[in-house]
DNA sequence: TCAGATAAAATCGTCAAACATTATTGACCC
DNA sequence: GGGTCAATAATGTTTGACGATTTTATCTGA
């Protein structure tokens, strides 16, 4: 059996600079803008307006819709349409459950391959601009330089798994649902927590690593607790 | 700002008795033909064969790609096409990696969650077919079986991040692979471990459920380890 | 005026056909 | 056998079409 199968493994990996396709583009748009906030959970995304506004036919606009959908980030409703994803206060405890382990696994890991120390510089360096970026009234740029955090953070641990896996994008939408909603020290301790971490991945200690990141949600779990109801859409 | 948007949170949840899009169908018939054992990792998936074996037209086979390409489940090349993903050794761990403390999530929530005793039997109940299963030499039947009580756990523990964000399709690509090449015993203790895990479920144990979910993944590892290197494609 | 019924418009799901771009194949030549 | 180049096949993307369904607008009657 299986007789002159052209086995394709993953290790090829040139996945990276090959030009991406239409419908990679505009998965990316839409993501970009809902962290600017020019999209909005609960908003309707039409398929004309899309496809005008991006210059991109249907069946493109749709092969993305289907991605952002399976990444959770748009719900889709048949014969009504794509809306963005509006995340409940459960589904906020769930994502938080959920990305938790995974987080810190990834600061792990980091932390563990500490072969590049320019890696950890840059990472550092991202920590910083995002208590400098904290209380700029920038939201769109400190959700983008968070989100270059967490890349940077999963790239240099090296596990591909995780970095198909973790709902970065999901946590995206979370962000930009509650970001305008905090405290100014809600939002500090926030951008703190990842200088620790940085630290502590630079310093090569994983198991401290783990246990920041641990705290870091910790603290997230604590503003959601003090959040109010109108923050989260009808359950 | 943001005037007049109709807000469409995810509690409607209606999406689960919608009839399935036809490219849902076609992601779902193409994993079930790969635990099958009818699609190996390494082909190739021409869309013309596609289109034609299962009725359906090219921008549907499309978006089912797309969205199999987003489990990592095929892998797409540009202008080369769809080939199911081959997982070299360093993808199974990473994939062990990222896969355990999701497992372990979902065990420990459905323990806690024991609200339903009824679905605790049926989780008792597909472990026990798994026992039967095992080393019938249906290989298929023991992998749908397997996916199910997966599906079931999670169902338990109530958590629709994680079911959205666990990678069960990908385990279920790594179980094809090397199922036929483990050793009686090894797929016997496989086997044995969803029964230890179900019957602390039952028990509400959750700290055992979790605790024997690790060593579920402990003994995989360990498989995997004496697997020889034929097993995995080239590097 | 307003609630309910009806018609019209807009939108979605799917398919079919077409064209441009790229990869693969195979003939040809040395 | 190895290399060059045209023919072939497959993919990426667009456009147009049609039925199904939802949403909006209009009309009617109380």
């Amino acid at each position: 059996m299986n007789q002159g199968v052209k086995v394709k493994g993953e290790g090829d990996a040139d996945s990276g600079d090959q030009p991406r396709s239409a419908s990679d583009r505009v998965a990316a748009a839409i993501v970009k803008e809902i962290r600017m906030g020019r999209l909005v959970p609960g908003q309707h995304l039409l398929e004309p307006e899309l496809t005008s506004r991006l210059g991109i036919s249907r069946g493109s606009l749709r092969e993305a819709l289907k991605h952002l959908a399976a990444d959770g980030i748009v719900t889709l409703s048949r014969f009504r349409g794509a809306y963005i994803s509006a995340l409940d206060r459960k589904a906020v405890y769930d994502l938080l459950d959920t990305l938790e382990p995974l987080a810190r696994l990834a600061a792990r890991r980091a932390a563990e391959m500490n072969t590049s120390k320019q890696k950890a510089k840059e990472l550092q360096a991202s920590a910083l601009r995002l208590e400098e970026l904290q209380g700029s009234g920038k939201r769109g740029d400190y959700l983008t330089e968070r989100r270059y955090f967490y890349d940077l953070l999963i790239e240099m641990g090296g596990n591909g798994e995780l970095a198909r896996v973790i709902p970065l994008s999901r946590a995206d939408l979370f962000r930009a649902q509650v970001e305008t909603r905090q405290s100014e020290a809600q939002r500090r301790r926030h951008a703190h927590g990842y200088r620790l971490i940085a630290a502590a991945v630079m310093d090569g200690d994983a198991k401290k690593a783990d246990q920041l990141m641990g705290e870091h949600f910790a603290g997230t779990r604590e503003t959601m607790d003090q959040l109010a109801d109108e923050v989260f859409p009808a359950a």
